[in-house]
This record gives structure tokens, C-alpha cells and sequence, in this order.
DNA sequence: TGCGGCTGTCATGAA
DNA sequence: ACTTCATGACAGCCG
């Protein structure tokens, strides 16, 4: 225990990790640093994909850091090792938990972390300072390790005490809900996985499970908030919206302030008076060490198969100190994880890296790692019959693509279950609250991190695929459940667009409705910023051109329609309003007709009437009435009528000339 | 199998 | 010069 206080009041350092295998010891030694504040509760079991603990383990989770402040500490160590607090701070916690094969499918350290604590042996303890961490965090005081060495022990603190079988809980309930979480989680639990749970189970909780669990749920949910709190301020605007709130928050990061407090970013800064998250901090301490790329030094060492298949990989690969490399698990490879860098990139120090070179390593790293991946079905997918876009089609198969795509090749063998899904979510079109990340494909956790935090968190895991022909998957679904998978992501693909399967098959850290949307400053400043290859970029100008024009194709379409509904409605009007004047000209016709009945009546009245000098009535034929200009009438004969109409008939139309 | 509608895409010109 | 928009034309898909 004193042992463990140094270590962790050391900040971690250097880890022993011993791993007892039926058919030998593997020993990793680990050089994992916290940087983490009093850490929040613990909220990312529902993204744990526990598929089960090593064959054998003994190895431990170190005091997660209590000392009130970002420490280096909290590190998987061996049980009875002596930790190295001298060792640099080079901290690879995934890919070590990876590299001892924990057959899970860890998405931060957390999960990590929380697997170890579970498939340790002696998983109660490290369960209960875990816990302790988790509910002291929660409570907003952290824990000290010191002055909570109860906590240690995983029952001193009630808090921490409810909080150890907190992550079994909810361990519990992520395996009672394989199909919500984990398809076939269950099944793929082995049976030592059942009884380290079970015990687990029966030293924290057994006694009230029911109470325990919901107390999970209720610190899960409270720390669901806070861990997404800050993201989802972000989350909620679009990312070209949020790109500047990342990039202030990346140009805190500096590596040599690495473990300190408040240096991680300002968003980290401001953990002072906000406390940070946990997977925050520990995304960031992913980020931070892949982008320095772990290699001050020649600790890296190249896989044998992968010397020889690809001799030109220029990817690092971490080393991760197998005393017994013949007894490395199956999947354990750790290479092709890091990017292609160049050598003068390896010896550069944290001072000499730029905050923005960090996200171009990142993105470079997460689109090189992940783009050999797909590289068969990149070329399915240009070459699929559907493919109408000849032209842009047509660059696809540049000489530039397949030269970076060779680039790193490492990840071909570095199978990345993750990334694939990475993808679903990055491509999908939409943020998704972290809440629905818990998803079985964790298909969408990337795109907040990349898109809303620009820190690339890169829990890729390049695991040599087990087959010659297996795909990306960094261990084999069992059965039932990668039936479901292979279904679902089929399902997946079939509903997305061509872009938007092409975007996947590139790696396109956004949607395709980000792309189509954002604004071309945002667009233009993104392409210059991150590190795309041509082939990226060819595709994202022509996601974004075909997209503007299909919208607009559409709105054009909706126009025309409209507009043609409009003319089919205006000749409705006219058509009416033509009837209404038709049957308004009949009925002025029959009254006009009525009103000439009506005048030739009276006038046939007033001729009878009418008597001349010798008292006889007047011939209508041979006179008519006329009015006259002052209003009398007067009795004229029809030829001077006849002459007058012809004299006004030859006015009128000398009239008409003139005018 | 042919047809019409819908949709995506490309080419082109205008703003 | 670049981007966006509008639109005709074409092709593929589908009922």
C-alpha cells in the first residue's frame, strides 16, 4: 500500500503489468499517467463493451487520483510490483489494457480502466478506489488517496463505498442489456468473467443490489450530465459553429504541461472552476500522447510481420515491453497504430509542436490508421455499378490515393472495429447526445470528439485480425452477435447515400450534411487545416458540389412544380372567371334585348300618340323621333335622319383619322 | 417489357 | 477567380 501512495502521489509513472496466462506470463509495462482532477463519476460503463476478461490476470488498478488536483496517478500496475514514480510520462493505458488482450472494445480509458478493474483478480479493490474516485468525484470533493485510504480499500468512504459497486451495477446491467449495449455480451462474457463478476458482485453489492443500482443510475445520469455538459454546449451547434470554441480549447494543450491542472485546454482551464470531465481528461491524455507519439525515445520497435509485409510502413508502433513476446495474446499487436510522421517529428519536443500540427497528427492519424482499413472497399465502393458520378469517380483512382493509402498499411493489420463504426457516426449526418453513444457500434462517439473537441480521440485498436480475411473487426463477434452486427451495419450502409458511403470508405470526419451545409469559410478553413490527402479533398468538393446541387435540383424542381401548379390554378381561374363573363354577356345581351323590346314598345306607344296638324296619326316608317342637344324631341322624317347619320358617320370617321 | 414519375448528377450560364 | 444558384438534359431506379 505505501507503495501504491508513492506511485500515486508520484503521478504514476512507470507500470508493471503482468498478465498469467495458462500457457505463460505476459508482462507489459505500462507507463500510465492520470491527468485527471477529482474524477466525475464514472459514466461511461454504458459505453464499456465488456466482452469478457483475459483467460487470467493479476494485475491491479492503481489509486485513481484523490489529491484533490490533476495528478499523475491512477495507474494499472501489477499486484506487489514497485512502481516506477521516476517514469516519463508516456501513458498508453488502452493500448497496453489492449495489448493484454482484454477482449473488449474500450472507447476511453475509463472503460479501460474499468475492465481492468473488473477482470483483475483482485479486481475488489481497485472496483472499490475506483468507486471511491467516481462517488467522491460526484460529490464535487475528491477523494484524496491519503486521506482516504478507506476508499482505497473500497469501503472507507459510504460514498465510495456505494460507488465500488457502482461499476458493477452497471456492468450488471450493460451485460443484462446485450442486445441494448453489447450484442451477445453475455455470451461473450466467459465463464471467468461470471465469476469475477460474481464475486465482485457478492464483496460490494450483493447485500443491496437493487438500491446499489439505482444509485448508479441516478450518479450515472448526474454524471452523464456533467461529463456532457460542456460537450453538449458545443454539440449543439453545428461544428463549424463550434470550431472555434475547439480550437481555443486545443491551444491550451501543451505536453510538457501534460498532467498538470488546467493545461490540458482552456476548456480544461476552466476545471478549475468547472470540474473537468473525466473522459475529458482522459481523451485529452490520449490525444496528447499520440500526437507526441510516445517515441522520445527507441522504445518502439516494429512488428516482425509487419517489417517484413510492409517494409516500407512508416508508422510507429508501440512497444509494449513484452518480456515474453511468443506469449503475446492473439490481437495484442500494437502496431500501426500511430501515424506516418517523420523522423525529425518523432524528436520533437512539446514546445516545438504546434497545437495545430497536434490536430493535424491526429486527424492524420486517425484518417491514416483508419483509411487502409476500407481500402477493398473504397475500391468496391468507386467501382460499384451504381456509381453515376463518373467524374468524380474518376479521380477517385489517382495515384495520389493509392500511394497514401499504402502509407499505412499498418492498419490493414491493425483491425479497428472501432473505427468502422467510428464512421457510421462521423458520416451519419448528425450529432447524437452522448447519451445514444452507448450505442453497440459506438458508432458515433467520433464525431463529438473530432468534431466538437477537434481532439482526436483515437481508441483504435490494431489488433492483427485473426484470419487472413477478416476485416476490421479487432476480435471476432461470437456467433449470434456478429450476425446482429454484420446485419446491422449492413442495414446501415444500405441506407446511406453514395456520398455518404464514399465519406465513410474516406474517413470524412463529418457528415455529409455538415459538409453541404457549412459555410464555405468554415469548409475552406477546414480543408486547410486538417491534414487531407487529395483524394479527401476531391471528394469533399464533390460531396459539397452534389449536394448544393441536388438541393438545389430540388428546390429547382419544387419551383418548376409550383410554378405549374400556379398556371394550372391561374387557368382554372381564368376558365372560371372566362364562364362568369359569358353568362354576365347573356344576361347584359337579355336585358339589353329587353331594354330594345321595351324601347320599341315605347316608341310604337308614343307614335300612336301622335297626331299631326290635321289630327291623323303619324307613319312611324316615314318619321322617327330625335332628341335634340337642349333635351326636347322632336318628329323628323326618316330622310333627313338618314342624311344627318351619314353626315355624323363621315365626321366621326375624319375624327378617327386625325387621331 | 415499356412507360411515366422521381431523383441524382452533370454541364452550363448567370449572379 | 471563385462560389453559389438555377436549370436543362441525361441516366438510373421504381411502381
Amino acid at each position: 500500500m505505501k507503495q501504491l501512495k508513492r506511485w500515486w502521489s508520484a503521478g504514476g509513472g512507470l507500470l508493471h503489468l503482468t498478465v498469467l496466462l495458462s500457457s505463460g506470463v505476459l508482462r507489459v509495462d505500462l507507463d500510465l499517467y492520470l491527468l485527471l482532477p477529482p474524477p466525475p463519476p464514472i459514466l461511461l460503463r454504458d459505453e464499456l463493451l465488456f466482452l469478457g476478461p483475459p483467460a487470467s490476470s493479476a494485475y491491479e488498478l492503481s489509486p485513481v487520483s484523490t489529491s484533490g488536483g490533476w495528478g499523475r496517478a491512477g495507474r494499472l500496475h501489477p499486484k506487489g510490483r514497485e512502481l516506477d514514480p521516476a517514469a516519463p510520462p508516456e501513458g498508453q493505458l488502452l493500448r497496453e489494457v489492449r495489448a493484454l488482450g482484454v477482449p473488449f472494445i474500450p472507447r476511453t480509458r475509463v472503460d479501460a480502466w474499468l475492465v481492468h478493474s473488473v477482470a483483475a483478480g483482485d479486481a475488489d479493490e481497485a472496483h472499490g478506489r475506483l468507486g471511491a474516485a467516481a462517488a467522491s468525484s460526484a460529490g464535487g470533493a475528491g477523494a484524496s488517496l491519503d486521506g482516504g485510504g478507506q476508499a482505497v480499500q473500497g469501503g472507507g468512504d459510504p460514498q465510495a463505498a456505494r460507488s465500488g459497486p457502482l461499476g458493477a451495477a452497471e456492468e450488471e446491467k450493460a451485460l443484462a442489456e446485450p442486445t441494448a449495449q453489447v450484442p451477445d455480451a453475455g455470451g461473450c462474457a466467459s465463464e471467468e468473467n461470471e465469476v469475477l463478476r460474481e464475486k465482485h458482485e457478492g464483496v460490494d453489492h450483493s447485500s443491496q443490489p437493487e438500491e446499489n443500482e439505482e444509485r448508479a443510475s441516478a450518479q450515472k445520469e448526474n454524471s452523464f450530465q456533467q461529463n456532457n455538459e460542456n460537450e453538449n454546449k458545443i454539440a449543439e451547434k453545428p461544428n463549424w459553429e463550434a470550431e472555434k470554441s475547439t480550437e481555443s480549447r486545443n491551444e491550451g494543450i501543451s505536453l510538457g504541461d501534460i498532467p498538470l491542472p488546467g493545461c490540458i485546454s482552456d476548456g480544461m482551464n476552466s476545471s478549475a472552476h468547472h470540474p473537468v470531465t473525466f473522459s475529458q481528461a482522459i481523451s485529452q491524455d490520449v490525444n496528447l500522447h499520440e500526437a507526441i507519439l510516445l517515441c522520445p525515445n527507441n522504445t518502439f520497435v516494429r512488428d516482425p510481420v509487419e517489417k517484413t509485409s510492409q517494409p516500407q510502413e512508416p508508422f510507429l508502433q508501440f512497444n509494449s515491453h513484452t518480456t515474453n513476446p511468443e506469449q503475446t495474446l492473439p490481437g495484442t499487436n500494437l502496431t500501426g497504430f500511430l501515424p506516418p510522421v517523420d523522423n525529425h517529428m518523432r524528436n520533437l519536443t512539446s514546445q516545438d509542436l504546434d497545437l495545430n500540427i497536434f490536430d493535424e497528427i491526429d486527424l492524420m492519424s486517425l484518417l491514416a490508421t483508419e483509411n487502409d482499413l476500407d481500402q477493398i472497399d473504397i475500391s468496391q465502393l468507386f467501382d460499384e455499378p451504381d456509381s453515376e458520378s463518373g467524374l468524380s469517380l474518376n479521380s477517385y483512382h489517382n495515384s495520389t490515393s493509392v500511394t497514401k493509402f499504402n502509407s499505412s498499411p499498418s492498419v490493414c493489420e491493425g483491425a479497428t472495429g472501432y473505427s468502422s463504426d467510428y464512421d457510421l457516426g462521423a458520416v451519419g449526418g448528425y450529432y447524437q447526445e452522448p447519451s445514444k453513444l452507448c450505442h453497440v457500434d459506438h458508432d458515433s462517439g467520433f464525431h463529438g470528439d473530432l468534431t466538437f473537441q477537434h481532439v482526436f480521440h483515437n481508441h483504435t485498436y490494431h489488433l492483427k485480425p485473426s484470419a487472413p480475411g477478416s476485416t476490421s473487426e479487432p476480435f471476432s463477434w461470437p456467433g449470434k452477435s456478429q450476425k446482429i452486427r454484420s446485419r446491422y451495419l449492413e442495414d446501415t450502409d444500405r441506407n446511406l447515400s453514395r456520398d455518404e458511403r464514399h465519406a465513410k470508405a474516406l474517413h470524412i470526419p463529418f457528415s455529409v450534411d455538415e459538409i453541404v451545409r457549412m459555410p464555405v469559410d468554415s469548409f475552406n478553413s477546414m480543408l486547410s487545416r486538417y491534414y487531407l490527402t487529395d483524394l479527401q479533398v476531391s471528394l469533399l468538393r464533390d460531396i459539397r458540389r452534389r449536394g448544393k446541387n441536388k438541393v438545389a435540383a430540388q428546390n429547382c424542381r419544387k419551383r418548376k412544380l409550383d410554378i405549374i401548379l400556379n398556371l394550372e390554378y391561374d387557368v382554372c381561374n381564368l376558365q372560371a372567371k372566362k364562364e362568369t363573363l359569358k353568362r354576365e354577356r347573356a344576361q347584359c345581351n337579355k336585358a339589353i334585348n329587353i331594354m330594345k323590346q321595351k324601347l320599341h314598345d315605347l316608341y310604337r306607344d308614343v307614335f300612336s300618340r301622335l297626331r299631326d296638324d290635321q289630327g291623323r296619326p303619324v307613319n312611324p316608317n316615314l318619321y322617327a323621333l330625335q332628341c335634340s342637344h337642349d333635351g326636347s324631341i322632336l318628329l323628323i322624317p326618316k330622310e333627313l335622319v338618314a342624311s344627318g347619320h351619314k353626315k355624323e358617320t363621315q365626321k366621326g370617321k375624319r375624327k378617327e383619322r386625325r387621331n
